[in-house]
DNA sequence: CTAAAATCAGTAATCATTACTGATTTGGGG
DNA sequence: CCCCAAATCAGTAATGATTACTGATTTTAG
């Protein structure tokens, strides 16, 4: 018999449940100092494997956007996300997917379009008051 | 006077000036690699420095694709790129610009957007050629 | 032609992430 | 309930891209 045997850690455990109970999209770092609390001997190397672990099994997403930090998100639902250019959090926006310009890219291709990846710059709600005030 | 002079090397140049004959994306290395043809004793910390100014200058485009690497485009008018997830090659796409989703993301969204980034990964044509045979 | 400022080559430092290693934990079978 | 092979861990070293520093060289306005 195959079995290819996920033994589901306790670690793992809480940096899904940490994960889950943020809305802010954090860096692996962050997870690090919070999981940390939980447990105190926890390894960065740890933190990065899991989360690298539970993205390739779909638990959770890993978020590029240009900032040269990894963000985790565990809404793995389609959705879009902005990143301000001043403070750099990242917000959820509430829109429709936009799959159909898979299409539109796809019509003077001769590869295979399987996806795209899209996310919205400028500034947030916060700092554009900081700056006006 | 207010002179903020900007002396044009004769390396800033050539380094330009390769990326023009390009349309395939080179990151830093690649373009390290080839300019030594014309300077020997370039550094690429040059490379990465002047590439880093003509991208703030606006005459060349950075590309952030998530594959970890900085890619750089000579072509700066707005234009969307096709990642293949085999190979890595970066491909320009012939289509619209799609800036009425930056309108439809700013429906819902109390702060400012200034732009999008999107870019389509999949299998390009070369690849899956590969593959079918 | 001169000199101040920009730029360079070379190298060291940074920073995020990944890889390695020997010890510990997990969980299915007995 | 216990055993043990496999998975995972903590700790640490290595990697790889990019940036920062430094003293020498090049550029260009005047």
């Amino acid at each position: 018999m195959i079995n290819v045997a996920i033994k589901y850690s306790r670690q793992r455990q809480e940096i899904k449940n940490f994960l889950m109970t943020r809305k802010d999209h954090p860096t692996a770092d962050v997870v690090y100092m919070n999981v940390r609390q939980q447990f105190p001997n926890i390894s960065l190397g740890t933190v990065y494997r899991n989360l690298t672990l539970l993205a390739d099994m779909g638990e959770i997403t890993r978020l590029r956007l240009g900032d040269g930090v990894d963000h985790f998100d565990a809404d793995t639902s389609p959705h879009y996300h902005f990143i301000c250019s001043k403070c750099g959090q990242v917000i959820d926006l509430k829109m429709n997917n936009i799959d159909s310009i898979v299409d539109i890219a796809g019509m003077d291709f001769n590869g295979e379009i399987q996806g795209h990846i899209t996310y919205f710059y400028g500034i947030c709600g916060d700092c554009r008051e900081t700056v006006t005030q």
